[in-house]
RNA sequence: GCUCGGGUGGUGGAAUUGGUAGACACGCUGGACUUAAAAUCCAGUGGACAUUGCGUCCGUGCGGGUUCAAGUCCCGCCCCGAGUACCA
């Protein structure tokens, strides 16, 4: 009988979700296992076959878990709220309420026809109100604590505020805004309320400033950090630039340290630390303090080379810098003034662009704090302000970029080294460093240089070491109407948070949710203010300043919702708490999170610093979530290009002339050939083309790999590979293609190899049309293939080798198609085997053998030593290296007989002839080696 | 520039971590079945020489080294990919 598998894989699917096989209990004593995929943004495109490469990866893990005894957790759910659900809205002018949800439909639907075990019991999307309850409740949280440095961890804003009442902030140690001032008690208590919540918030680990931010027009928002990619949006590519608006923030540098430090205890992929830790950027130096005349503060640069420290010869200020326009003297201000107005005006992609240096002088000099000579104090936009703090001292002879400047403005380069030539650029070489010209430093390394002038500079208070992070407060505040409304409101210009018992906060309901004039969405809904008293959302007509007051108009990013999410799963119908404390002491963090390196710098980040101050806070028990991280590697497409000539011939598309023009490759074989006729047929725009065949009559395209997108043409959907393979051969052939962390083409070149395996497979159960199996003994060969199988399936799977998985199954079915072997006992606990690559396929087998339980609640088969082992192993041979002969001899025999052995084979004699071999060297089960 | 990956047949990729390189699959070639095609099955398939034998030699980006033995370890290059970048 044929191996059907669309009936088959409608059959179980439906059988899974009536009986809820795959339902996680949270009430259980079994040892538990967290399968966690990145959910997904419920885009309108629908998936596409790149989208469920990790999804069965972390379903092959899921199902065999089941197997082996874990309580396993495997759940899924949407990210449904963000710009790109907002934006495709706003394209298809329809409400991202209503085209999400359809998207999810969507979604839904190819989810299922691949055959996924997720407990759909605990689904939820971030957009809906009974989740994003908890996101607010946490944003609150993170705006009632501040960091403390001595205990390193996260306390409650009230305690601190109670320190202050105490006395002052003078003994604080805590993770704060480097302008915070130092304050008594007395101080303290004379504030007014308003100003003592402009200090409070300098604390607090979410808080409203004015900042510097990435300004996108075209979108209407503002963006974080990773969300500007080469100076333009991520989404959509629209130009970025600076903007000091009044924001709200996430204090992240306060964990930067132990986000580092934590990146210790996880398995997670090499590349992906290290990309987090450049970002976060840990750099170690010195804090120098120059003074400047006529000025009470001193100009603090940074630096990581204070061994250089005699050869600074200027400083140079960010022209963003408050300060530069106090220093600056009257002869040069319009200089300067002219100069802060350019930069202002200069995009980031310009700025960036723009290597050649420029910069004006101040007119201000300051005092090098170890020679008391005067330096002219400069500012240049090479100098970023939003890194250290925004100066430098320059040292031309030790840095390239302090080089050209001088060299472009003629300010004096002093040569501080031995034996360095600095006429053509500067000497960079840290670890050849000998120091010169330079005081007490002469003669000295970089090392002990660096020692001995930090020491200097400390005990003439002139510097401090320092550790700098690149890491920024990320902006917490968008523009946006599709985003969790920021649960804060104005109390005469306080913000002030809803009351937790309140939440959620509900987006509302709105007909034009654009964003107009440069204010957000939410500036035009009409009920948009706080009733204290009755504590409810009420009409923003009815606010004065007694008990009804504005709240916050912008939303939270995209990445809110996925910060915590993980957490949820444990317990995703508590209306209580976001996590119940059973829960989460039983799930504790996912043991395998499977996702995109593309979040290195966002959601995986961000979910970190929530993941630890949650842990902070005691709500969960662990401070980092996920133990082990995949990143599947991204399917590429390959997109078709034929050569327009004119308005209706076309060539293929291997010559210089024309124009290359996309094709849909669902027109384009696997031999590259067009298929013309449908695409004519299809598609109006080449109607009445004419296309241009070689001597066989053929059209071809050329191809080009890409990544994957419906505007590049060459998406492939996973439905059309279930309807014409079925789900099974997908799962399989997806984790056939490659390892998984590799990105690769997708091709369905070899999709015929992986989808003739499993018809091998069912026909060893078959006799012409019949069912078939035998219930005699099997042979011990077919137990050798089995457990051989049983052995490398389950080395494999716990090594997340999937590709050579699919391999070992293929050799397996070889062996016994070969060995003609229809054996009961050889065949149940291969179906059990394969069941997490092709569920259907074994759920089908598994019932026709007669059970009448789903194969998911089976235990893996046990692999045993006893079947594999054989009396006799085969030795290569080698002489001098070179592999001669092999020799099959007994497993048992001791080394010196097997010596003895080799040396009176005639074989051995022959080639040996009247030589006497110096050694002979048997490693045990492998080699025997005589060198002579 | 810096950091991290990687380079193996015509192609995707294996190689139990130093032990017979190229598993498995695609593709290709030939054969069987068929009026034919599809499907299925069988054989061959790294290169060179030899194919009336067995075979022999060369082969994991390039050049050296360690070792009885190197795709794997060490040193020096070349190339590709990713991340990041006036970060002081």
């Amino acid at each position: 009988m044929k191996y059907n598998f669309e009936e088959i894989e409608q059959k179980w699917q439906a059988y899974w979700s009536e009986n809820g096989t795959f339902k996680a209990e949270n009430d259980t004593t079994l040892p538990k296992y967290y399968v966690l995929d990145m959910f997904p943004y419920p885009s309108g495109a629908g998936l596409h076959v790149g989208h469920p490469l990790g999804y069965i990866a972390s379903d092959i893990v899921a199902r065999y878990k089941r197997h082996k005894g874990f309580n396993v957790l495997h759940p899924q759910g949407y990210d449904s709220f963000g710009l790109p659900a907002e934006q495709y809205a706003v394209q298809t002018g329809q409400h991202p309420a209503k085209t999400t949800e359809e998207n999810i439909q969507t979604y839904r639907r190819q989810l299922d026809k691949i055959g996924f075990s997720f407990d759909w019991s605990r689904e939820f999307r971030t957009s809906d109100p009974s989740y994003y309850k908890w996101t607010q409740s946490i944003f609150i949280d993170l705006f009632n604590h501040y960091y403390c440095k001595n205990e390193d961890k996260a306390l409650p804003i009230s305690q601190l505020a109670q320190i202050f009442e105490k006395e002052g902030n003078v003994n604080v140690n805590a993770y704060c805004d480097e302008d915070t001032d130092l304050f008594t008690e007395a101080e303290w208590q004379k504030y007014s309320q308003e100003e003592k919540e402009q200090i409070l918030s300098k604390y607090r680990l979410t808080y409203l400033s004015d900042s510097e931010v990435n300004w996108c027009e075209e979108l209407g928002t503002v963006l974080a950090n990773d969300e500007v990619v080469d100076g333009v949006s991520e989404r959509g590519g629209y130009p970025v630039t600076k903007k000091k608006m009044r924001q709200w923030s996430m204090r992240i540098g306060a964990y930067a340290e132990r986000l580092l430090n934590g990146l210790e205890k996880i398995d997670w992929s090499d590349s992906l630390k290290e990309i987090q830790r450049n970002w976060i950027g840990k750099s170690e130096g010195v804090e120098v303090h120059f003074q400047v005349k006529n000025a009470e503060e001193p100009i603090c640069v940074f630096t990581t080379r204070p061994d250089t420290i005699f050869g600074a010869t200027f400083l140079i200020l960010a022209p963003e810098l408050d300060t530069v326009l106090d220093i600056t003297s009257e002869a040069q201000r319009q200089e300067v003034e002219n100069y802060i107005q350019k930069t202002k005006a200069k995009s980031d992609i310009e700025r960036q662009a723009d290597t050649n240096k420029t910069g004006v002088f101040t007119g201000a000099y300051a005092v090098h704090p170890l020679t008391k000579e005067q330096i002219p104090i400069w500012i240049s936009d090479y100098v970023l302000a939003n890194y250290g703090t925004g100066a430098v001292m320059a040292v031309p002879c030790g840095d390239q970029r302090d080089y050209e400047f001088a060299k472009k403005f003629d300010l004096p380069i002093k040569n501080i080294f031995k034996n360095a030539d600095i006429s053509e650029k500067a000497f960079v070489d840290k670890g050849n460093t000998v120091i010169a010209h330079s005081q007490f430093l002469n003669d000295l390394s970089y090392k002990d240089a660096y020692k001995i002038v930090l020491e200097k500079l400390e005990s003439i208070g002139a510097g401090r070491k320092k550790i700098n992070y690149r890491l920024r407060d990320a902006v917490f505040s968008r523009q946006r109407y599709w985003g969790e409304p920021i649960p804060i409101y104005y109390k005469n210009n306080t913000p002030t948070p809803l009351p937790k018992e309140c939440l959620p906060v509900a987006l509302p309901e709105m007909e034009d949710y654009k964003p107009k004039n440069g204010k957000p969405p939410l500036a035009n809904a009409s009920d948009w203010a706080w009733d204290e008293q009755n504590k409810k959302v009420v009409s923003c007509k009815l606010i004065d300043n007694k008990t009804v007051f504005p709240i916050e108009l912008d939303t939270m990013p995209g990445w809110a919702g996925s910060s915590w999410y993980f957490n949820r799963y444990m317990d995703a119908t508590n209306e209580k708490e976001f996590v119940g404390e059973e829960a989460v002491n039983y799930w504790r963090e996912v043991d395998l999170y499977i996702g995109g390196v593309e979040h290195a710098t966002g959601h995986l980040l961000y979910s970190r610093f929530w993941q630890k101050f949650l842990y902070d806070i005691a709500k969960v028990p662990v401070d980092e979530y996920a133990k082990k991280l995949i990143n599947q590697g991204m399917i590429l497409g390959e997109s078709a290009f034929i050569t327009k000539l004119n308005e209706e011939k076309y060539i293929s598309a291997n010559t210089e002339e024309g124009v290359k023009i996309r094709v849909d490759i669902k027109y384009v074989n696997a031999s590259n050939e067009l298929d013309i006729n449908k695409l004519k047929e299809e598609n109006t725009y080449f109607k009445k083309a004419n296309f241009e065949c070689d001597a066989n009559g053929k059209f071809y395209v050329e191809r080009e790999v890409e990544k994957m997108s419906k505007s590049k043409l060459n998406v492939l959907n996973p439905d059309d590979i279930c309807e014409q393979y079925g789900a099974d051969t997908l799962r399989m052939y997806e984790m056939f293609l490659g390892p998984l962390e590799q990105s690769k083409p997708w091709s369905t070149a070899g999709i015929t190899g992986v989808h003739s395996f499993l018809k091998k497979f069912w026909k060893l159960f078959y006799n012409g049309d019949t069912f078939s199996v035998n219930d005699a003994e099997p042979s011990s060969e077919m137990l050798k293939t089995l457990h051989k199988t049983i052995k490398k399936v389950t080395f494999d799977i716990e090594n997340f080798s999937f590709n050579t998985c699919v391999s070992t199954f293929m050799i397996c079915i070889n062996e016994l198609t070969a060995l003609k072997c229809n054996h009961r006992a050889i065949l149940e606990p291969l179906v059990v085997l394969i069941e997490p690559f092709a569920p259907h396929f074994s759920e089908e087998l598994w019932n026709k053998l007669g059970h009448s339980v789903s194969v998911s609640k089976i235990s893996f088969p046990i692999f045993e030593e006893k079947y594999l082992v054989e009396s006799t192993k085969k030795y290569p041979i080698s002489f001098n290296g070179k592999m001669r002969f092999t020799l099959e001899l007994p497993l048992d025999l001791p080394v010196q007989e097997i010596e003895k052995k080799v040396l009176e084979l005639e074989e051995t004699k022959k080639i040996l002839q009247d030589k006497t071999p110096k050694k002979v060297i048997v490693v045990p089960q492998k080699i025997i080696n005589i060198v002579f």
